[in-house]
RNA sequence: GGGAGCAUAGCUCAGUUGGUUCAGAGCAUCUGCCUUACAAGCAGAGGGUCAGGGGUUCGAAUCCCUUUGCUCCCA
């Protein structure tokens, strides 16, 4: 017998336990003869740390290798961290302005990747220290970083294979630039949203006539200046003598012509359109088809250059307010309007971005899409929830090229060298010269050959994670072992920027699939729907969270409403619940452990706690069975449903009250062996969702050569017995009704009540081994024969079965329970009446399956006899 | 503009191939309990024309059509 405290306290016991499976190696893995269950984490930026996003990620990682580990399987959880080179150089350029005092532009590539370096080996480990909080049971050991020697070596590898099989190729485009990191982004990085927006009406004035001006709107009037021409619908008849003749535009008063195209939408604006090909995708399509020039008036960090001859040098949102003014001085402006129009903006920096021309690498994504696709089609991928497939489909069958490279220095450099006109792309600057060398011999000079500047998207190690985390192309034992892995999980909303990326490269360099199924998380929000944002404030401190409740805790209110795919509303409440949840089998573990054992049991007593304990093997086997249908399609907020209310209700509220002995009395050393290997046996089914309290109760209550919880395997289900079952809930049902009636009869809990049951029992239960359980749980003491005072007792009807209560007193409200008795009559009488129609029918008889027949008549017959003995009630 | 999806209790969601006693859970609500493991608790109860309309069927929350409202993705 110990002494525990009378509440559950978290903190101490979770580390302990962490650092215990720690100290016994347990989340290590290496391959051998046993079945293998892999998991490669999303990696998180080296800048993060732990938000709600994680701890539901994380947690449902956990979840399946810890499951994974119980099953005897190999698993295998690899963490690590994405280098994310847009926001990790902002960062590191922040840091090294505030903390060293030093400018980026001060300093040269290799400074500055040094002092990247020393931020990353400071901070980059952060977020991996905290999932610890929350019990993640990673190899550690495999701890992989995007830019590591194996990670990296896998990317440059893969740049070169792609080059080589001519999918990558470098190519004037049009590209979206983020002004503020100074980078181009994938079109994947780039988040529209709808925002206010105006519109403005400037005049152009014909060149011939200045007593006539046409009217365009544009979003962007500082991009004027670049403007080449305007552009009208070929069948507008407000503008048919303009077209071909020549406008100024102004302020610059340079002529444009006025072209006609019937891209341009006559209902929009005043349907005339500026043609700016340097600063929009559209006009430099349409540029391009009318052979004009394309004129950049913007630098890259979003200023105007000198092209633009008035306002050089100012920000374009600057600009912008400031040429309404001289547009407006100059009586140009012809009125402004509000509207809402979506609006592109940087993933990282959030700074609107902007179209711009440029020479970029791009992944030809054609022939990668095509495996991908079928992948996931044919069943070789599985997607939870399913209707992902779709959104997966769209973006497959239209993809476009992805631009890889980044105007950055923190990343992987490309392995591209030039050479005057040539480009020679090679792993390593030694192997580019020799390409070089054998291309032009003697005259080869090796100062001229410069590596390209620019630094890999992030994605593009992140796609290989799967592969280059077991070294792939280095190891093939590990890698065999491992992948495919098992599972991935994520947020759907990386879906192209990743997974299917990752698909891609499985099938490119591997010709598999990464990983058998992908479950998509749902976003985490707050209780109005909103997303979590620092910017909103909304998002709880997750370290706060986890000290106040508990890791279990929280990892319960994450787990307890969240299904695949859908948004999870985050309430701190839910994580109550878990700490709640926590406290009551820490209670249940301070009831089993506080009672003094005897050798000698009351053949009754131990008869009565064995039908207990089957009842509760039961229940566990049962619900053994439905966790297991549920994990094969992830429905795990489902299953830690059903084990909280397998504790809760099953164990604690029923089981631990059949087989409490009365206060001060012994238990007998068979009972409580029972009831300390159910405890066990709970605790292993509870441990996937709360590894750190199941592992401590679970060492209060296994016998000396159990292994810990965490290694333990699940419970073995006992054979099935429906007929147990069943009774079981006819059992309980009564229960209920006796308890009803102290209920409404205002009578304690525990005073002892005689009882008779009136029926057919013996087609639920035998009664004999009940009784015993009735009468202890129920407080009731069951009598043989109806001698209860007629006039001083209360009814009820389970099934069809009376059961009759004898109050201590006459005070029976017997007019309530007239009316109640009579409702019910009502109720049978309608029922009966309905299924007598259905079975009147004769089509229902001749096409309704004879098992469904079969229930009605025994519904009907129920009925009948129910409504029988409600009228003898009344008597 | 193209596509996908959703609508079930006050809230968040289950409801698997149409068929157990007129639809389930958690939370919330109400009632009664400070009962010697637990008030972070115990015992009960109430609450739904399954968005509206139409159809198929012996039988529809479930299948089809339609109206309305909402969400998301892509452009």
């Amino acid at each position: 017998m110990t002494t525990l405290n009378k509440t559950y306290n978290p903190q101490d016991i979770e580390s302990k336990w962490y650092s215990y499976w720690m100290d016994h190696n347990y989340f290590h893995s290496t391959p051998d003869d046993r079945e293998s269950y892999s998991i490669v984490i999303p990696p998180p930026n080296v800048t993060g740390i732990l938000h709600m996003g994680h701890i539901l990620n994380n947690t449902i990682q956990d979840i399946l290798i810890r499951r994974a580990r119980l099953k005897g399987k190999n698993a295998c959880w690899v963490p690590g961290t994405d280098h994310a080179s847009i926001a990790t150089e902002a960062k590191v350029v922040k840091w090294l302005r505030e903390e060293k005092g030093l400018k980026k532009s001060d300093l040269t590539r290799d400074e500055f990747l040094k002092y990247a370096w020393e931020w990353t080996d400071k901070y980059g480990g952060i977020i991996l220290n905290q999932l610890k909080r929350l019990g993640a049971s990673c190899d550690w050991d495999r701890t992989a970083f995007t830019m590591d020697d194996v990670r990296s070596k896998g990317v440059i590898k893969a740049f070169v294979d792609l080059y080589n099989n001519g999918k990558i190729f470098r190519g004037l485009r049009m590209i979206n630039w983020d002004p503020h990191a100074q980078t181009v982004l994938s079109n994947e990085e780039v988040i529209y949203n709808e925002e206010n927006a105006r519109l403005f009406k400037l005049k152009y004035i014909q060149e011939d006539d200045p007593s006539k001006a046409l009217v365009i709107s544009t979003q962007r009037p500082e991009t004027i200046m670049a403007d080449v021409a305007i552009a009208v619908h070929p069948d507008d008849p407000r503008y048919q003598s303009w077209i071909g003749s020549r406008v100024l535009i102004p302020l610059i008063n340079k002529p444009i012509p006025v072209i006609a195209d019937t891209y341009v939408d006559i209902e929009f604006g005043t349907g005339a359109l500026k043609i700016t090909p340097a600063h929009d995708i559209n006009d430099y399509q349409l540029g391009e088809k009318h052979g004009l020039e394309v004129i950049d008036i913007l630098n890259g960090d979003g200023t105007l250059n000198e092209k633009a001859i008035i306002l050089v040098g100012q920000d374009r949102f600057e600009a912008r307010k400031n040429i309404v003014k001289m547009l407006e001085d100059a009586g140009l402006l012809d009125g402004i309007i509000d509207y809402r129009t979506n609006i592109g903006r940087s993933e990282r920096t959030n700074a609107v971005v902007e179209p711009r021309l440029s020479l970029q690498w791009f992944v030809d994504m054609d022939s990668l899409a095509k495996p991908a696709l079928d992948a996931v089609n044919q069943g070789d991928i599985q997607f939870y929830p399913k209707n992902l497939v779709n959104t997966y489909n769209h973006w497959l069958e239209n993809i476009r090229s992805w631009c890889i490279s980044r105007q950055l220095w923190w990343g992987h450099r490309i392995p591209a060298y030039y050479y005057g006109d040539d480009i020679f792309v090679a792993s390593s600057r030694d192997e580019a010269e020799a390409m070089a060398m054998e291309k032009y011999g003697e005259d080869f000079n090796r100062d001229l050959l410069i590596q390209d500047e620019d630094v890999l998207d992030t994605w593009f190690s992140s796609w290989l994670w799967p592969i280059t985390v077991f070294d792939g192309f280095g190891d093939p034992k590990e890698y065999n072992y491992y992948v495919p892995t098992s599972a991935l999980v994520t947020g759907w909303d990386i879906i192209f920027l990743w997974v299917a990326r990752m698909i891609m490269a499985g099938y490119e360099w591997k010709q598999e699939r990464p990983f058998a199924d992908v479950y998509f998380t749902g976003m985490v929000r707050d209780k109005q729907r909103r997303k979590m944002s620092k910017s909103l404030g909304n998002s709880p401190d997750a370290l706060g969270l986890i000290d106040t409740y508990g890791a279990d805790g929280v990892r319960f209110g994450m787990m307890s409403s969240s299904p695949a795919g859908g948004d999870l509303l985050f309430d701190e409440k839910l994580c109550e619940q878990g700490r709640n949840f926590c406290n009551k089998i820490w209670n249940a573990l301070r009831l089993v452990t506080s009672w003094e054992v005897t050798g000698t049991a009351d053949a009754g007593i131990r008869a009565k706690n064995k039908l207990a304990y089957d009842l509760m093997r039961q229940k566990i086997s049962e619900v053994q069975q439905q966790t297991e249908v549920n994990f094969e399609s992830y429905r795990l907020s489902e299953n830690l449903i059903l084990i909280y209310s397998l504790i809760w209700d099953d164990f604690c509220a029923y089981y631990l009250e059949m087989i409490k002995p009365a206060y001060g009395s012994p238990i007998d050393a068979g009972t409580l062996a029972e009831a300390n290997a159910l405890f066990s046996d709970l605790m292993i089914i509870l441990h996937p969702f709360m590894p750190f309290i199941s592992e401590e109760v679970y060492q209060h209550t296994k016998t000396a050569e159990m292994p810990d919880c965490i290694v333990s395997k699940y419970p073995e289900p006992v054979e099935n017995n429906s007929a147990l079952k069943e009774s079981f809930g006819f059992f309980k049902d009564f229960v209920t009704q006796i308890r009803d009636i102290r209920n409404k009869n205002g009578l304690k809990q525990k005073e002892q009540l005689p009882v008779y049951l009136d029926g057919d029992i013996s087609n639920f239960f035998n009664l004999k081994g009940y009784r015993a359980l009735l009468e202890s749980i129920a407080f009731v003491s069951v009598h043989d024969n109806n001698d209860l005072i007629a006039d001083q007792s209360v009814s009820a009807l389970v099934r069809t079965v009376k059961v009759q209560v004898q109050m201590p007193v006459k005070s029976v409200n017997k007019d309530e329970a007239k009316a109640e008795i009579l409702e019910k009559i009502k109720y049978y009488e309608g029922f009966v009446n309905a299924i007598n129609k259905k079975l009147e029918n004769a089509k229902f008889v001749e096409n309704a399956p004879p098992a469904v027949i079969e229930k009605e008549r025994k519904k009907l017959a129920d009925s009948l006899s129910n409504i029988e003995s409600l009228k003898k009630e009344l008597e």
